[in-house]
DNA sequence: GGAATCACGACTCTTTCGGTCGTATTTGAA
DNA sequence: TTCAAATACGACCGAAAGAGTCGTGATTCC
């Protein structure tokens, strides 16, 4: 419960070590997986999530790899954790799509996990990658 | 991920319901199942658990039921949840014994996280119980 | 053309979570 | 004193989520 997910930790990692990179120089899935010993094939389809998502840029083919699209002082966490995971909600009644809790009709804690909610949502958007590097 | 337990969201409103009562009255399991449509045996090893924490009083036999220990203001919301579930933390580095992260050497967030971490735990110990009931 | 790299999806294994059950204990009242 | 109503505890199970692996294909540089 309340637990970030690997997936979150690693690309955390990830990003940041290409964050500290010197602008214009790619890295490989292969080398980050190396120097911090992530699951190759695992941190490659997190890395795929973040091209997808437009944060980081892939270059493929030799000498390929992946770069950051844009400054690192431009990038709160949220960015990162929801181009890996997706958004995230504290509870399934506040996905704006699904409600199905059996109990929603006499739960009496919604408002206050909305709040929750929108404190854990703070955290990750004032969070700057440029903070972590 | 980050989303907070079945456990967490029937103790929260079974605590808010204790609270909302007059005090000197207490309210059983079964009414508090019954009510919120929670299931009744999960419910009653909560309250077990928060009885055992001492947040909330048990008065066993015929009559007996729940009652809040002390004031909703003097509860925290924290109180609760580490009741149900025990300290929470976002990452395992965080917690104090436990070191079984294999890439707990080469990592670079646990700094970050750890602040993740510090601005969780001031939600829920700035939440009381008062203010959700 | 071939090696290095990214891209994608299916799959398995493990852990966590939600929920149930059996049984014991306490207590008030008939 | 007996019984029913209530809490207390732990074991158990099935479902779901999480972590990790594998196979295959596409792109790019040399
Ligand atoms: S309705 Fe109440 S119980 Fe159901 S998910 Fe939302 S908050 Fe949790
Ligand atoms: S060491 Fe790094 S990766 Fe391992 S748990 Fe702590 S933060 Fe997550």
């Amino acid at each position: 419960m309340l637990r970030l997910s690997k997936r979150v930790e690693y690309g955390l990692i990830a990003v940041r070590h290409i964050a500290a990179l010197h602008v214009g120089t790619v890295v490989t899935a292969k080398e980050i997986s190396d120097r911090y010993h992530i699951p190759f094939d695992l941190l490659a389809k997190i890395l795929q999530r973040l091209s997808k998502s437009g944060l980081v840029i892939a270059q493929h083919g030799v000498k390929g790899g992946y770069s950051l699209s844009k400054s690192p002082d431009q990038i709160p966490l949220s960015l990162i954790v929801n181009a890996i995971e997706g958004r995230q909600v504290v509870a399934v009644c506040i996905s704006e799509k699904n409600e199905d809790c059996r109990i929603s009709e006499t739960c009496t804690i919604k408002s206050s996990l909305f709040k929750i909610q929108n404190n854990v949502d703070q955290i990750f958007s004032t969070m700057l990658l440029s903070e972590i590097v």
